[in-house]
DNA sequence: GCGTTTTTGACAATCATTATCGTTGCCACG
DNA sequence: CGTGGCAACGATAATGATTGTCAAAAACGC
């Protein structure tokens, strides 16, 4: 602990999260991530890619998103905040971004005092293809 | 099968639970409404508490929240579409209503072509009171 | 190269929710 | 008023994702 170090070391495991999360399109389980890795060969441990997400998402580089279904789908975005619009049959994301949302929210949470505000939405519905 | 009506039978317990949300302030996980009413000597099972807040929640007149902790949180609120201000310290709720956001995500969506929009919007924050 | 410290990973634990399935009670009709 | 059908109930077990544990391995600084 004299050390004062970020103390983040670049690891074979988070490498490889992070390269595969790089060449995804779309949102996926922690658990598909570690499926995919291992048929890749890659030998990494179901609980480091757990850690690894939640690493990544505090970090900010990975977004998370927690459908009704349940678990926990991670996807790497682009930088800025935005949400989400996805389709509730086949998946398909598109991202979205609303600076009128986010300015009313923070507009919003500053009225009833609150502070260090964040939120979350995401918009859910029927993509024109399978509409049909 | 002759029969075409709704088959939604009215039972004790299902008053219960409407009854106990309706006196209630907040947000409470089912499993919170299931003690509340068995202190109150109410024999209700679990799984018909969570059977009937699934039924409250499809029928629009109880509103589920998915904080990040985990669990499902319940809770009777006013009529219209709505969202909620939640302290993430100490839990306090405030209902908040933001039609510019409603009209936003609904053009949003049509704008991609999807249909049958819904939406959930969850603004977390800290309390005036949790800040000091 | 060496020691320290983080990280890993297999497994167990947790915990809310859901499925199962025999029993109970509501409701309508005779 | 009695009865039968059918939905609801409820105790328990199952599910399944996530988190905790802890010894062993690997990475980084020197």
């Amino acid at each position: 602990m004299t050390e004062s170090s970020a103390a983040v070391r670049n690891t074979r495991q988070r490498s490889a999260v992070s390269a595969l999360l790089g060449e995804m399109e779309g949102f996926h389980s922690a658990q598909d991530l570690h499926a995919m890795l291992r048929q890749r060969g890659e030998r990494v441990g179901l609980t480091t890619v757990y850690r690894t997400l939640q690493g990544l998402a505090d970090a900010g580089e990975i977004d998370v998103m927690r459908p009704p279904g349940g678990e926990h789908l991670y996807r790497r975005c682009s930088e800025g905040h935005h949400h989400h619009l996805v389709c509730r049959v086949c998946g398909r994301t598109v991202e979205v971004a609303g600076p009128a949302v986010e300015s009313w929210a923070d507009r919003v949470a500053a009225q009833h005092g609150y502070a260090d505000v964040s939120h979350t939405l995401e918009i859910f519905g029927t993509c024109p293809t399978c509409v049909r």
